[in-house]
DNA sequence: AAGTTGTTTAGAACAGTTCTAAAAACTGCA
DNA sequence: TGCAGTTTTTAGAACTGTTCTAAACAACTT
């Protein structure tokens, strides 16, 4: 009936192995922070914050090759919003996204109840990747 | 009969002045770039490169501040899409963006066939600014 | 023309990010 | 469990885009 940790840290081994990627000490220690709780919109800085508070040392260089392999692997998505920095995004499905100015704060909306309706087609040569909306809002 | 040039470089200083700048000739140089043709997508590089084949002495730190000193006064808006540099767009009017990776273009896209229908309300405490579409297209 | 103020400039500084190459750690196999 | 082979981590340097500094210069006012 007690809680059950034990297998917490084997799942995301397994998620990294699952994605091509070693489950390191520090891979673990971030995968933890990005994904034990809910949808995160974290920068770099932020996360290596986050994850100095754990007490596992993981230097700011692995943070961002970590942020990028992750994106590379899809278990996160980039999200740029402003200039100067990269925002990385836990959730990867579809959704769009308030940028609250000059907090810099990132909050999901689903996307299933908007409608984007009337694009133009896509340039000559070009093929449709993705539609982002962003909606700036202010304090 | 003759084509009447007299006018234009005279225009920019007006339109400078309006906009509480002195009309210098580095000010007018660019504004002769960015606004004498269509509408158009600059980096600061390249409005840099432009400008110096006019022959007209003006430093990248100039570029920087003019674009940010137009964008300030509503002459040109700012657009991020990608990470580590800013585009700076002459039409400041209400429109949307295509992006075509991987070679960084951007086109415009007008706003009004373009409707977004469904969005929730703004956080608390927060009021809409603007929505921003991005179209992502690949080659 | 002189005085005042605003602008431009080269170069330093800065912030975010990537690179380098050496040390450390993970993995598969004895 | 030890070892070899490979991948990962790391500190620090390097790099890119942008801003800052403060001195020279140019525009406007009188
Ligand atoms: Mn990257
Ligand atoms: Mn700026
Ligand atoms: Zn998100
Ligand atoms: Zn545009």
């Amino acid at each position: 009936m007690g809680q059950d940790m034990s297998g917490t840290s084997l799942d995301f081994s397994a998620r990294l192995r699952a994605a091509g990627l070693r489950p390191t000490r520090q891979r673990v220690a971030l995968a933890r922070v990005l994904f034990e709780a809910g949808h995160r919109h974290v920068t770099a800085e932020s996360l290596h914050a986050e994850v100095k508070a754990t007490r596992i040392p993981v230097s700011l260089a692995t943070v961002y090759n970590t942020l990028n392999q992750f994106r590379d692997a899809g278990l996160l998505r980039e999200v740029v919003v402003a200039p100067g920095r990269s925002y990385f995004d836990t959730n990867t499905g579809h959704h769009h996204h308030f940028y609250v100015e000059p907090d810099g704060e990132l909050h999901d909306f689903p996307s299933d109840k908007v409608t984007v309706a009337g694009l133009p087609p896509p340039p000559k040569g070009t093929r449709l990747n993705r539609v982002d909306v962003i909606v700036r809002v202010k304090r």
